[in-house]
DNA sequence: GCCAACGTTGGC
DNA sequence: GCCAACGTTGGC
């Protein structure tokens, strides 16, 4: 099983908004880089949610994959702003994933504690001018990071 | 709101 | 294929 970290800006969907519906499709990714970490993703394998873009952003808990090779329907939304025309419904550009609500960390892990704990080349969420919204964990860093979220 | 980082687009 | 211009991300 791998570990992941995902994006989401909290004003457009939260861990709360996740908790809420249990389950919902991660859609909206448009960055090569982060789609094919996505087609890397399979069935059981769990992310960290990171809150992004917003006052105090950090890991805020835990969710697992529950289905992949979804095929992202935002893209032939036209009023939709992830829109994308050169994209077809019988050659999609954008797959992602349906992710289930596992837990929300009772102490959040801001950014500043994450860069206190972990270098660059350990947890990529921490690296100057970062910008892919989805990203593999290690194993040994995933274990770190929940042992950090649970020693309340 | 500012601005650094960086991916994408388009002219040549 | 280069690279300047532009747009977006995301921390602060």
């Amino acid at each position: 099983m791998a570990y992941w970290l995902m994006k989401s800006e909290p004003d457009v969907y939260s861990i709360d908004d996740l908790e809420r519906d249990r389950t919902d499709i991660w859609d909206g990714v448009r960055n090569y880089q982060a789609r094919n970490f996505l087609t890397s993703v399979t069935v059981g394998d769990k992310a960290f949610f990171y809150h992004s873009n917003t006052k105090s952003p950090g890991i805020v808990g835990l969710m697992e994959i529950v289905e992949i090779n979804v095929v992202d329907p935002t893209q032939f939304d036209s009023a939709s702003k992830y829109y994308d025309p050169k994209s077809s419904r019988e050659e999609p550009r954008w797959y992602t994933v349906t992710v289930g609500y596992l837990e929300t960390f009772e102490v959040s892990m801001s950014l500043e504690k994450l860069r206190e704990t972990f270098s660059p080349d350990d947890l990529w969420v921490v690296r100057r001018g970062n910008r892919l919204s989805v990203m593999p964990v290690a194993n040994a860093i995933a274990e770190k990071l929940l042992y950090m979220a649970r020693a309340v």
